[in-house]
DNA sequence: GTCTATAAACTGATAGAC
DNA sequence: GTCTATCAGTTTATAGAC
């Protein structure tokens, strides 16, 4: 098991992680310096880096939360919602609450940045859409119906990329990145999957 | 009119220009310094600046010339090719192109840097997804077969949101950025919205 | 767990010579 | 148009005290 456990974290390290979330999800990763953070959070830097050594260290417990916030929150949206429809209304309704709070997805961001990130926060990033992707080609292929799907995509997975790019993409194209703008355009791609 | 001419550009400039952007498709803008470009060119910092006063000016020139060149091969694919498929499927080959160079859309890579960057290169990039938006919207809009369009999209800017937001996206979350993946995904698109 | 102090490198940018 | 020299500020990171 390469994935830590990563909770029963102290109090501190997780304020570092929420400040540094939040700062990474609207500047990227190279515009987020332990210089930030302090300043932002009343500590030094070398307290910063008491909790992760090094920037690589944060960039990856950075992905490594999210990505299981991420499975939990798909976990209950799951069970909140049964037909097809509505988990993934809801589910693009996660991302326009992320363009609400004035940010991008996490990984969204970082994966622009990749050529820049240390190798084991690109392999976090790389997991988180493959994760996206597998969920909602479960769930496209788990429908009822058993005809969801874009028509000219012979697969869910087909299906499923192409909806997980439309979410991703769509936080960086929507005009004024209107969370509104960017909800409407993604339930159209939704009324074209499920007919 | 405040698009400057931007042609006749001394041929250091252009040189500038063109490490700049493949630096800055690979990287991002924050990752990306005089002190790169000055290596890669053979220059020092200081010619640079001599050609691009502050690092705003190199950012918008970058992608004033980037919007001009897709504006022009936009055009010459509108030429090139009547039917509506074949202008999406080529417009789509354009971005996995860039894909196999090793980077990302310009804009699509300055748009997740958007927090950060200069007021001038902000604007820049928002008049770029608008073009590309408009002309979507224009090619889909004049399809003579009349119907064409995402199923649940009740006009061409719709889909043509979608469909731009998917071109972006895909860049950020194919598996390995693998280009012949991308194109194959973004074809299951164009197969929807031209039936 | 947090601090002061510090290092070595890099950043965007300017002055002035050629 | 390009150079040398230099600036002040920032970056990631470490040593050692409390």
């Amino acid at each position: 098991m390469e994935d830590a456990p990563d909770t029963d974290r102290t109090p501190t390290a997780t304020r570092i992680l929420d400040t540094a979330q939040d700062l990474v999800q609207r500047r990227g990763y190279n515009a987020v310096s332990y210089g930030d953070l302090a300043d932002e959070l009343d500590l030094t830097t070398t307290a910063i880096h008491y909790h992760f050594p090094a920037k690589a260290d944060l960039g990856q417990a950075l992905v490594r939360r999210y990505r299981r916030q991420s499975s939990q929150t798909r976990a209950a949206l799951e069970d909140q919602h049964e037909n097809l429809r509505e988990r993934l209304v809801q589910y693009v309704e996660l991302f326009s609450g992320i363009l609400e709070n004035g940010g991008l997805c996490l990984c969204g961001i970082l994966a622009a940045d990749t050529e820049t990130l240390p190798d084991k926060v690109q392999r976090e990033i790389q997991r988180f859409f493959a994760e996206q992707e597998d969920w909602l080609t479960t769930i496209i292929g788990a429908d009822s119906s058993g005809d969801a799907g874009l028509q000219g995509c012979p697969s869910p997975r087909a299906t499923a990329r192409v909806l997980l790019a439309a979410v991703e993409g769509a936080m960086l194209t929507t005009p004024q990145r209107d969370p509104e703008t960017y909800t409407d355009t993604l339930r159209r791609l939704i009324d074209s999957i499920v007919t």
